[in-house]
DNA sequence: CCGGCCGCTGCAAACGATTGCGCCAGACCG
DNA sequence: CGGTCTGGCGCAATCGTTTGCAGCGGCCGG
């Protein structure tokens, strides 16, 4: 059964076990070539007998003493080696913006949970929202050879590094954000219609007088949202103030000082407020409270995101939440399709957020 | 200046650059002979030149004619070729418990950043606080080939499977979680010391009669808590209830649960309660607030990791504060250290956290 | 009985980068 | 002027896997 000869003098790496109780060691790897001296068959066999893909080549009981010679030997196929060779890495690169944001753990999950069940890993990089640093990230990943990129944190700007990415040819998903003018399918909230439904909730409940508080004029999703909230107060004849947020996006203080900025303008005080981000709402409704404004008394305030724990604050909030883990899943689900085939990209979607009802919201009060 | 000869009928896999606009195209890849033969030089010149360690072995002259070649081509190391080279990929696995919990994105970021100093990548994996799949995870890890571990999630009974990755030579660090009796570096927040400033808050308010409402028994730091409390508590020969959590750990679920297992007791009533966790605490909260108890009024209640936006709910929250990104980017040091030197690993450390009084703690209230 | 086909395996060339070794020319010394 | 040293560079093996190709029995049909 040997097949004789081929035993070349390799032997490097390997240390005998390891030495002492668990000291470093060598790193021991098992490598086809040991299974297959171990089984009796070429290293070739071996791999052919270990894929799923191309075990049928291989003749049952050989396949079978392959597989129980590599699980005693403890075999794991070495990726690194295999990436190299096929040119995947099985590796799909993950850009988020800010993993402190609450809106990224379901994304995260709901993309992980779909390339696993692919054969794919995540790998997750945060560019805090720096320009500079998602150039930078981009090029490791590039050396990296990650098999596609899924982005969530896309500035305006940032289209040309993205079109570089795809030049080489590697599939790009945007999620959550999206660039206007890019073609590359893009998975997104339909902020647009979140805007609406707020715009939607505070005149149904009444309010003529509103204002926004928008995020940053660099988010895309900000503009959508802006967009569908001021056509839908303007198509009803109601009044609007628009406060422009300068900051980074969706920090209380953000909202603590527009809402100031607010009530020191001269204008009548508006009734109801749209905040592009539950933390910019809290921000300013604690500024409104320092001027004796209450919630929602004197004022309505719907946020946006439905944050984790948003509905234990005082008030429980208002706000718009958005399908996170599907959204997530979805850019998967695609960016596995584009891997597994080279047709035209599929169709970028929208998906609907839902408006949440809770107390930070009622019908305004005349207080002039 | 052409060194002759040697030029092999490679040409595979490059496609003629982009075809089409920006179609999928066949991926460019620019190898070092690419950028050799356009040097005019051996391509073991390059990789020698390209290497800031190996850069000096070469004519500075020719070193920067090879460096503008390699930046005019867009050339960019194939990591996962070095990685097979070399042994090394310069990637480090950091395996969380959930990326949702709040406590994990400053301790990813104190990783990340002080990883990314040293030229590694954090590869981040959830296992969901599921056993098998750690289990599973772990495997995939290894065959990544990724050179070192930060586990920030280990339970009781994964001792074994940490054990395993030790014998392979690969470094494994703990982060947040340890593992009694087992060598490896740990980097914790001291949770006994938590315990015991949850304790000393409760006693100089004046408490005598205090609850603990306690995380899963298999989370080792939930044990420390506890011990650090009780013994508190015990030393100063107050009475203390203790309830169990048998959930997952802390969500407000569990907490409002054993809140109304306390309240059901026929024991006198607690006046200070200490949770595990800040989701309990507020769970804790809502259920006593259903039975007319007010905070702090009746009930004083000091949470545990200071969750983002706990000092906005009602009442603002007595938390204990951990250090959580000084506490990743200290284990991210020493698995760089452990990566580079080979001497015995470094000792492990406990990181004071610190008490934040706000107002769900005061003086108790007879109300007998 | 022979040619051809088929099922199974072995062979060896890649994938792209790293690196010990050795060659060569010029500098330098005696 | 010959010998040695050395800075630069080329050569080729190697990391572990994948995969087209070829070889080799055995079996079947003619």
């Amino acid at each position: 059964m040997w097949s004789g000869g081929k035993t070349p003098g390799r032997m490097q790496r390997r240390g005998g076990g390891a030495r002492g109780r668990d000291g470093p060691g060598e790193r021991t790897i098992v490598t086809l070539e040991d299974v297959a001296r171990a089984a009796g068959v070429h290293y070739s066999t071996v791999s052919r007998a270990l894929d799923p893909e191309t075990a049928r080549q291989v003749n049952v009981v050989t396949r079978k003493r392959v597989a129980a010679v590599a699980k005693r030997m403890g075999y794991h196929k070495d990726m690194v080696a295999s990436g190299l060779k096929r040119g995947r890495t099985h590796t799909v690169a993950v850009v988020v913006g800010d993993l402190a944001n609450p809106n990224v753990a379901p994304l995260l999950r709901g993309i992980s949970s779909r390339l696993e069940a692919a054969g794919l890993m995540p790998l997750i990089v945060e560019t805090q929202n720096d320009s500079a640093r998602l150039e930078r990230i981009l090029s490791l990943l590039l050396s990296r050879r990650v098999d596609a990129f899924i982005l969530t944190a896309a500035h305006l700007g940032d289209g040309p590094k993205l079109r570089r990415i795809r030049r080489h040819g590697i599939p790009v998903v945007l999620a959550v954000q999206t660039l206007p003018g890019i073609r590359m399918p893009a998975f997104t909230n339909d902020d647009i219609l979140g805007g609406t439904l707020a715009a939607q909730h505070l005149l149904a409940l009444g309010h003529r007088r509103v204002a926004q508080l928008r995020g940053p004029a660099d988010i895309y999703s900000c503009l959508q949202r802006a967009q569908g909230f001021s056509k839908t107060i303007a198509a009803a004849g109601a009044t609007e103030v628009v406060l422009r947020s300068t900051g980074p996006m969706g920090t209380a203080e953000e909202g603590n000082r527009l809402m100031r900025q607010l009530l020191d303008s001269k204008r009548p005080m508006p009734t109801g407020i749209f905040a592009h981000h539950d933390l910019m709402a809290l921000g300013a409704l604690s500024a409104a409270e320092e001027r004796g404004l209450a919630c929602p008394r004197d004022i309505s305030m719907v946020g946006y995101n439905d944050l984790p724990n948003v509905e234990r604050m005082v008030p429980p909030l208002t706000s718009i939440r958005l399908p996170r883990e599907e959204l997530g899943g979805l850019a998967a689900e695609v960016t596995v399709k584009m891997l597994s085939s080279a047709d035209r990209p599929p169709p970028s979607r929208k998906l609907a957020p839902a408006l949440v009802v809770r107390q930070s919201t009622g019908p305004p009060r005349d207080f002039r």
